[in-house]
DNA sequence: AACAGTAGCAACCGCCATGGG
DNA sequence: GCCCATGGCGGTTGCTACTGT
């Protein structure tokens, strides 16, 4: 369509010179903009109306805001984008002033190599494999391979500060299937994401699995109310109807794939063997044993991680009451409540 | 100074959804 | 139900300025 309405007239087309600016900003503020298709004749312009359109919502509009993109905005980028993918008009709608266009070029241009430079993917925000890793950023491989992202949950009402990993909520959103075999007969914990919206805050932070120190980079945005603010834009279903259930079979994944267990190493590539050199290689004994949940694991110092690298915490079901069961229901909740593929929750989390 | 390579960004392209006739 | 116009969006292109040699 874009094709159709340009070629069937004779418009100009590249940059626009300041006076066409003027023209179509006298146009808008005196006229509005009812129908873009009438515009450049009423405007006086020979440019199509598609083009017009875009030149006053990318560059015209009074309320865009130019200039570098802040600590924050970026921060808020990255953590929707892992959430919403390229959907660079949702995203745009997060940060007052900025425009898709301005968003994604932003992305393409700058958040996409930083993120690819600390070894991550800028598709998925996982870490790179190491091959890759290794392959292509040499300078960052000590850093791509002991930090991961995971979010952090500021509860305002208990001041107290709660974190998750990308993995925990993959991992979760499997266990979320409404088709669950350990749904049956097992104790639901119905949430309400209402009461999140107002009482959590979100934030991004990276943690070193070395020294168990994680890094929180600021409190201030709530990506979390995003999300959601996002569903309500997007669907019609109302907060009250969307609610799931966790069930204890569950809780078992998300322990294992909780915050403190992840190691950066890639889950999917035999981590352990990762994990295992790199503690060989600083000295230490790593010792293959079996867990109370007759798991092999391997021991080093203190701690003990699986056979996918990812460090295992001896948490049981009394631990429950300290996790936040509410927030991973809430970032995973799709309005269907329907999951059938954990790998593409970035893609289609909001596609219903 | 001249040229090549690169980065940033404005603008275009083409597809899709929607709504009116 | 079909066709068409239109708006919206994500991907891509191409121009310009900058940087390195």
């Amino acid at each position: 369509m874009g094709q159709h309405c340009c070629s069937k007239q004779k418009v100009k087309r590249g940059l626009w010179s300041p006076e066409e600016d003027e023209k179509l900003i006298r146009h808008i503020t005196t006229h509005g903009h009812t129908c873009w298709s009438s515009v450049p004749k009423l405007a006086g312009l020979h440019r199509c109306g598609k083009s017009c359109r875009l030149r006053w919502i990318n560059y015209l509009r009074p309320d865009l805001k130019r200039g570098c993109f802040s600590e924050q905005e970026e921060r808020t980028i990255i953590d929707l984008h892992r959430i919403l993918g390229n959907r660079w008009a949702q995203i745009a709608k997060h940060l007052p002033g900025r425009t898709d266009n301005e968003v994604k070029n932003f992305w393409n241009s700058c958040i996409k190599k930083k993120l690819i430079s600390q070894g991550f993917d800028p598709n998925t925000h996982n870490l790179l494999s190491r091959t890759t890793s290794t392959t292509h950023h040499q300078n960052n491989k000590k850093k791509a391979n002991n930090y991961t992202s995971v979010f952090t949950i500021y509860e305002t009402s208990l001041s107290s500060t709660k974190q998750v990993s990308m993995d925990m909520i993959k991992a979760s959103l499997a266990a979320l299937s409404t088709n669950s075999p350990h749904t049956n007969g097992v104790p639901e914990y119905q949430t309400s994401v209402s009461r999140l919206y107002e009482s959590s805050v979100l934030t991004s932070t990276a943690y070193n699995y070395k020294n168990h120190v994680p890094t929180t980079t600021n409190i201030e945005n709530s990506n979390l109310a995003t999300c959601i603010d996002y569903k309500n834009q997007s669907t019609s279903n109302n907060l009250s109807s969307s609610s799931s259930c966790l069930t204890p079979t569950e809780f078992g994944i998300i322990n294992e794939n909780c915050m403190w267990a992840v190691t950066g190493f890639d889950p999917n590539n035999n981590g352990h063997e990762e994990m295992q050199l790199v503690h060989e290689q600083e000295g230490e004994q790593v010792q293959l044993q079996e867990n109370i949940c007759q798991e092999e694991v391997y021991k080093v110092n203190d701690h003990e991680f699986n056979k996918n690298g990812r460090i295992v915490e001896n948490i049981t079901y009394d631990d429950r009451p300290n996790f936040d069961f509410e927030f991973v229901d809430s970032a995973l909740m799709m309005p269907c409540g329907i999951y059938t593929n954990v790998n593409s929750i970035d893609q289609r989390a909001w596609d219903c």
